[in-house]
DNA sequence: GAGCACTGC
C-alpha cells in the first residue's frame, strides 16, 4: 500500500468546514490557546475574531438587505458575536427579540453561555435558551435566545408569524437537516408577511450562492427589493493540511486503516500529535481497535527506547458517555492517542490535538426505500465535502496530515454533497407538521430541496391509511390535528391516541416511551455473556414491545429509590439510566399533550398483552412481515424478504427448533446490512388482527381471491 | 452465530 501527496489544501475553501464548536473553547486557556493571547480581556478577544471586522459590513447588510447569508469559515466567531452585534446596534427591544437556532442541543446551550460569559450577565436572563424538556430565558427580557431549530418548527406551530423576534438567524445551514430546511421554507413564507422580519442564514461557501438564488428567487419579477439577498463572507482560522490518496483502491479500508496508522507513528516518531481514524459503523471500529491493540502490544515487547506508547480508543454513538470522555483527555507526553471513530466525531464532537487524520471514504446515510415505506442506513462513499470536514479536523492544531484510504480518482467521481436529508427520509413528521402549519399543499410548498414526489406519495398514502389525512388530503379534525402536535412520527401518536379504545393506555404511553430512546439495554466491553443473561428476566414471548414495558415497569417500580440507588440497580441489571430518565420524561410530555386533548389516560390492561398488540397493530400495520419457508421474513405489503435483527428477543425462540417461528410480526425499525434488511423492536402479532383492524391496507384471501374481489370492485366502479 | 451513522421535537 503506497500514497501520494499530490497538495496542500486549505480543505474549508471547498467544503463544509464551518461547524464552529464553542463546546471546545470552554475554558478560557484554551480560548487564549487559540487566539494566540493568554491574558487578554474578553473584549479584546471578541475584537481578534476574524468576524469582527466585517462588523459594521455585517450591520450593513442587514440595514439594506432581508437575508443576509453568512459564509463563516471555522473559528471565525459567527455563533457568538452576530447575536451580540445585533443586539450591541439596537435590533431588540422589549416586545423583539433576536433568535439563533442550532441543530444540537449541546451546542444551543454551550453559545448562549459563552454570550453570558463575554457580556457578564446571568443566564435566562438577557441571553437564554431553548431546548425540549428546558426552557431558560425569561420573555419581555430575554434578548437574544438560542433554540434548536425543531423547538423553532414548535414554536411557529404556537404563533406562525414569530412576532417575537425581530432578527431570526440560522446556524449550520450547510448541513441541511430535515428540521433546519423546514425552517427555511417556513420562514421565506413568513417574511411575505412580515416585512419587517430580517433573516441571517449562516453556512459553508459553496450553499451560499444556492441559498442566495433560493431567496432571491420570485422576487425579481416583483420589481421589489424586498427580499433582496446578499452575501457576506468571513475568512476562518485553520492551519494547511497536506492530504495524500492511495496510488491504487484498497479491497478493505479497515486492514488499511490500522497499517495507515502504524505507518504513521513510526514515521512521525519526532512528532506529536494524535491519530483519527473514520470508519462506518461500530463493528468496524471495534475490529480496528482490536487490531490496533494487538499491534501495540507486538511495539511493546519490542521495547525500543524512546518509543511513543499508543493509547487507542473508540468512538461511537452507543459507547457509554462516560468512555466517549476519554478522548477529551489529554495525551501525556510519550503516548499517542489513536481514536477510531464513526461520523459522530465529523460534526458532533471536536477533538483536540488531532494532527492526523486516516479516512475510509465510506460513511452511514439514511436511506428511505420506497418499498418498505420506511428509512434505513447504508453504507456509501462519502461526499467531497464531507471528506474534507473529516481532513480538516487535522488543522485545528497546527498543519496536518489527511490520509485518504482512496485514489484521488474516486474522490473526482465522489458527489460535491451529501444529499440533503430532506430527499432521503421518511416524510411522514414533515409532511404532518406543515399540514398543521396551514401548508396544504405539499408539492407546491417552496422547498430548498424539494423531496422525491414518489416518497411523498407514499406518505400521503401511509397518512391516509393512519386517518390523519380525509379524501381532499386535509388534516382530519380532530385526530390528524392531534397527531401533529406530538413530537412524535405520525403511527407512534396514533398509538397513543388509539389506545384508550383498546383499554392499554398506561402501557402504551410506557411503550411508545421507551421506543424514543436509544440504548436501553448495554453491554460493558467484555461482559456480554452477563448482560445477555440479564437481559432474560425482562424477555416474554410477545417480542420486543412488551419486553421494553417489563423493563420500563421494573425501572419505575424502583423510583421511589433515590437516585444513586436507582443508577446502581440500572448499572447490575445492564440498563442505560439515562436513556431509562429520558424515557420517563419522555413519558411525562406526551401524557400532557394527551390530556390538552381530553384524551382519557387512565386505563391499564394489567396482565394482558392482546389489547396492547392490537393496538400496536392499528399504528404499525405497514410494518407488517410474515415468516417465509426459507426462515427469514417477508414484508407484507412489498414481500421483500427481512431478517430479524440480532438484537431483538424474538431472536430466543427463533434459536429453539422445538417452536415454530412467528407467523406475523409487526416491527417499528430496519436497519441494511451488507446483505439483507434486519426488522427492530418487532412482536408477535395475529393476522386476523391486521385484518380486522385495518381492513383497507391489506387484501386477504388467496391469490383467486383477491382477484375475485378486485373484479367484482371492477365491475362495481 | 447473527450487529446497531448522527441529530431533533
Amino acid at each position: 500500500m503506497s500514497f501520494y501527496s499530490p497538495k496542500f489544501i486549505r480543505p474549508n475553501v471547498d467544503s463544509c468546514i464551518d461547524t464552529e464548536r464553542l463546546n471546545e473553547l470552554e475554558s478560557e486557556q484554551e480560548l487564549a490557546r487559540f487566539n494566540g493571547h493568554s491574558e487578554l480581556s474578553l473584549d479584546v478577544q471578541r475584537q481578534q475574531l476574524p468576524i469582527f471586522k466585517h462588523r459594521s459590513q455585517m450591520l450593513y447588510a442587514l440595514e439594506t438587505h432581508r437575508v443576509v447569508v453568512v459564509v463563516g469559515e471555522t473559528g471565525s466567531g459567527k455563533s457568538t458575536q452576530l447575536p451580540q452585534y445585533l443586539w450591541e446596534s439596537g435590533w431588540t427591544d422589549s416586545k423583539h427579540s433576536i433568535c439563533v437556532t442550532e441543530p444540537r442541543r449541546i451546542a444551543t446551550i454551550n453559545l448562549a453561555k459563552r454570550i453570558c460569559d463575554e457580556k457578564s450577565c446571568i443566564l435566562g436572563d438577557e441571553v437564554g435558551y431553548a431546548i425540549r424538556f428546558e426552557d431558560c430565558f425569561t420573555p419581555g427580557r430575554t434578548k437574544v435566545k438560542f433554540v434548536t431549530d425543531g423547538l423553532l418548527i414548535r414554536e411557529l406551530m404556537q404563533n406562525p408569524l414569530l412576532p417575537q423576534y425581530s432578527v431570526v438567524i440560522l446556524d449550520e445551514v450547510h448541513e441541511r437537516n430535515t428540521n433546519t430546511d423546514i425552517v427555511i421554507g417556513l420562514l421565506k413564507k413568513i417574511m411575505k408577511k412580515r416585512h419587517d422580519l430580517k433573516l441571517i442564514v449562516c453556512s459553508a461557501t459553496v450553499d451560499a450562492e444556492e441559498i442566495k438564488l433560493y431567496f432571491d428567487e420570485g422576487e425579481k419579477n416583483k420589481n421589489s427589493n424586498n427580499l433582496s439577498t446578499c452575501i457576506v463572507s468571513v475568512e476562518g482560522r485553520y492551519y494547511p493540511i497536506e492530504i495524500s490518496y492511495l496510488t491504487e483502491p484498497c479491497d478493505n479500508y479497515v486492514k488499511a486503516s490500522v497499517t495507515t496508522a502504524m505507518a504513521v507513528h513510526f514515521d512521525q516518531q519526532d512528532n506529536d500529535g494524535d491519530i483519527l481514524i473514520f470508519l462506518t459503523g461500530q463493528d468496524e471500529v471495534d475490529e480496528a481497535v482490536s487490531k490496533l491493540i494487538e499491534k501495540a502490544t507486538e511495539l511493546k515487547s519490542l521495547k525500543k527506547k524512546n518509543f511513543k506508547k499508543l493509547w487507542i480508543l473508540a468512538l461511537y454513538g452507543s459507547l457509554p458517555v462516560s468512555e466517549q470522555l476519554k478522548v477529551f483527555e489529554r495525551t501525556p507526553k510519550s503516548c499517542r492517542k489513536i481514536i477510531v471513530s464513526t461520523n459522530i466525531a465529523e460534526t458532533s464532537l471536536t477533538i483536540n490535538g488531532i494532527v492526523y487524520v486516516i479516512d475510509s471514504g465510506f460513511m452511514k446515510l439514511k436511506a428511505y426505500d420506497s418499498r418498505l415505506g420506511s428509512e434505513s442506513l447504508i453504507t456509501v462513499p462519502c461526499s467531497k465535502s464531507s471528506a474534507n470536514q473529516r481532513a480538516g479536523r487535522a488543522g485545528r492544531y497546527r498543519s496536518g496530515k489527511a490520509f485518504r484510504l482512496f485514489p484521488e480518482t474516486e474522490f473526482q467521481n465522489m458527489k460535491q454533497h451529501t444529499p440533503p436529508e430532506m430527499q432521503r427520509c421518511d416524510l411522514a413528521s414533515v409532511v404532518i407538521q406543515l399540514k398543521a402549519l396551514g401548508i396544504d399543499n405539499i408539492c407546491r410548498f417552496d422547498f430548498l430541496s424539494a423531496p422525491p414526489s414518489k416518497n411523498l406519495v407514499n406518505t400521503l398514502e401511509l397518512l391516509h391509511a393512519l386517518e390523519a389525512l380525509d379524501h381532499n388530503s386535509k388534516l382530519t379534525n380532530p385526530l390528524g390535528f392531534q397527531m401533529a402536535e406530538f413530537p412524535l412520527h405520525p403511527t407512534y401518536s396514533k398509538a397513543l391516541i388509539n389506545a384508550e379504545k383498546f383499554g392499554c393506555a398506561q402501557e402504551m404511553l410506557s411503550i411508545i416511551a421507551m421506543l424514543q430512546v436509544q440504548h436501553v439495554f448495554i453491554t460493558p466491553s467484555g461482559r456480554k455473556i452477563q448482560a445477555d443473561k440479564s437481559k432474560l428476566k425482562f424477555t416474554c414471548t410477545e417480542g420486543d414491545h412488551i419486553t421494553l414495558l417489563n423493563v420500563y415497569k421494573s425501572f419505575t417500580d424502583k423510583l421511589s429509590k433515590n437516585k444513586k440507588s436507582l443508577a446502581n440497580w440500572c448499572q447490575s441489571n445492564f440498563l442505560n439510566f439515562k436513556s431509562l430518565v429520558r424515557a420517563s420524561q419522555i413519558r411525562e410530555q406526551l401524557r400532557m399533550i394527551l390530556r390538552k386533548f381530553k384524551i382519557d389516560m387512565s386505563s391499564s390492561c394489567g396482565d394482558r398483552t392482546e389489547p396492547i398488540l392490537r393496538c400496536l397493530c392499528t399504528a404499525f400495520f405497514a410494518n407488517a412481515a410474515t415468516a417465509h419457508y426459507s426462515g427469514d421474513y417477508r414484508h407484507l405489503k412489498s414481500n421483500v424478504s427481512l431478517k430479524v435483527h440480532p438484537s431483538s428477543v424474538i431472536n430466543l425462540f427463533l434459536a429453539n427448533v422445538d417452536l415454530p417461528a412467528p407467523k406475523y410480526v409487526i416491527y417499528n425499525d430496519i436497519v441494511q446490512s451488507k446483505t439483507t434488511y434486519l426488522i427492530r423492536d418487532l412482536s408477535v402479532v395475529d393476522c386476523k388482527w391486521l385484518h380486522e383492524l385495518v381492513p383497507n391496507y391489506y387484501e386477504f384471501g388467496t391469490d383467486r381471491e383477491i382477484r375475485e374481489t378486485n373484479d367484482k370492485r371492477l365491475k362495481l366502479s
